[in-house]
DNA sequence: ACCTGAACACCGTTCAAGT
DNA sequence: ACCTGAACACCGTTCAAGT
């Protein structure tokens, strides 16, 4: 179990103080856009709009996805916690249900948390850091709540990580409502158990 | 409760043989597109791989959406034709899951269709035609399964839409297993009936 | 009718030149 | 160290010219 909230998040340890300014102003910018709902992050926008040139948020930033772990970072490093706080829970319920809304929370304010949960590759060191003690917590939840019986034989961590983002996908379909979110994250709760009806 | 399976899908009636032939080739392209993974499908691509100058990717398709809704036409279809008769079905409950288990087929099946039903806006008429025919026959099949406490009360058509958009999300997500089809099916049928432990 | 492809605007990415 | 922006390749879309 690895201690994740003195990973110095968004670290920009020895950067030139004009370097620094432009790498905030380039991640104000890029979250700007994931906001209003564009995930492509163009480039050439991005650095327009932060009032650089096309070079530095390469220099900053090398690959898109690069950019997106750095905005994910924070919000990143609180589901990790919760996880951490869901796998010490007493009740394995009350973990399950705490780890799921916490991400499920996580993912629908942040979008570039699911962009990099869904994503196969990873470009920073710090995210390969924070999936490692994700999986490790999540680990430890899933094994308490199958020994409890709130889930089925073939639910696995990453089973919830996709059903946790295919969720998020819905609620984030044009026309939800965010009252949605409670509601949708009890149909998974309750079709995670062992079968009710179905098989 | 308008017949579907006479609509002419794919309608190209007073088209000049050359014309047809494009369109087909067009179609073809694009298919093979989507089926390798990419959903962009860029026109000037479509076109070169179709052996076309660009302007008669436009001409056929005005946009985009217009030759995604072409794509989908035909699995669109089947699925209206899934759900006229999960209408129909003596039993509510056999009625709902079949409609659940055609629709998530379809659905991972043709990635168009996903994208069909994900997108806020129609191009084709005929679209507009499936999509009321697809309401009024799962308005049926939910109000059945409501009645038989198949279904939570807050849960409409819509919410059925969504959550199958979002299991088939979960789905597509790298290194998935067609198996999980099944599976992540009795999750959300189990989970769409009436709470169990959440709310 | 239908098709072509040049033309223009835009975005991704690199890199030589600047401070 | 860091930044700039020109340069090149690519894609979206339109439209004048062809058959």
């Amino acid at each position: 179990m690895t201690a994740v909230s003195d990973l110095s998040v968004n670290a920009s340890p020895d950067l030139r103080s004009d370097g620094a300014r432009n790498r905030e102003r380039l991640l104000e910018v890029a979250q700007a856009h994931l906001l209003a709902g564009d995930p492509t992050l163009p480039m050439h926008v991005i650095a327009r709009e932060a009032g650089v040139g096309v070079g530095t948020v390469y220099r900053h930033f090398p690959t898109r996805q690069a950019l997106l772990e750095a905005l994910a970072a924070k919000p990143f490093a609180l589901v990790v916690q919760a996880a951490q706080a869901a796998a010490a829970e007493p009740s394995p319920a009350e973990g399950l249900r705490r780890l799921l809304a916490a991400a499920l929370e996580a993912l629908t304010t942040d979008p570039s948390l699911a962009l990099v949960l869904e994503s196969p590759e990873v470009a920073c060191l710090e995210t390969t850091q924070m999936l490692s003690g994700l999986g490790e917590a999540v680990g430890t939840v899933v094994s308490r709540a199958r020994a409890a019986g709130l889930l089925r034989d073939q639910m696995g961590p990453d089973d919830l990580r996709k059903l946790l983002l295919g969720v998020r996908h819905a609620l984030v379909l044009p026309g939800g409502s965010p009252a949605l979110r409670d509601t949708y994250l009890c149909v998974l709760l309750d079709g995670l158990r062992q079968p009710g009806l179905c098989k």
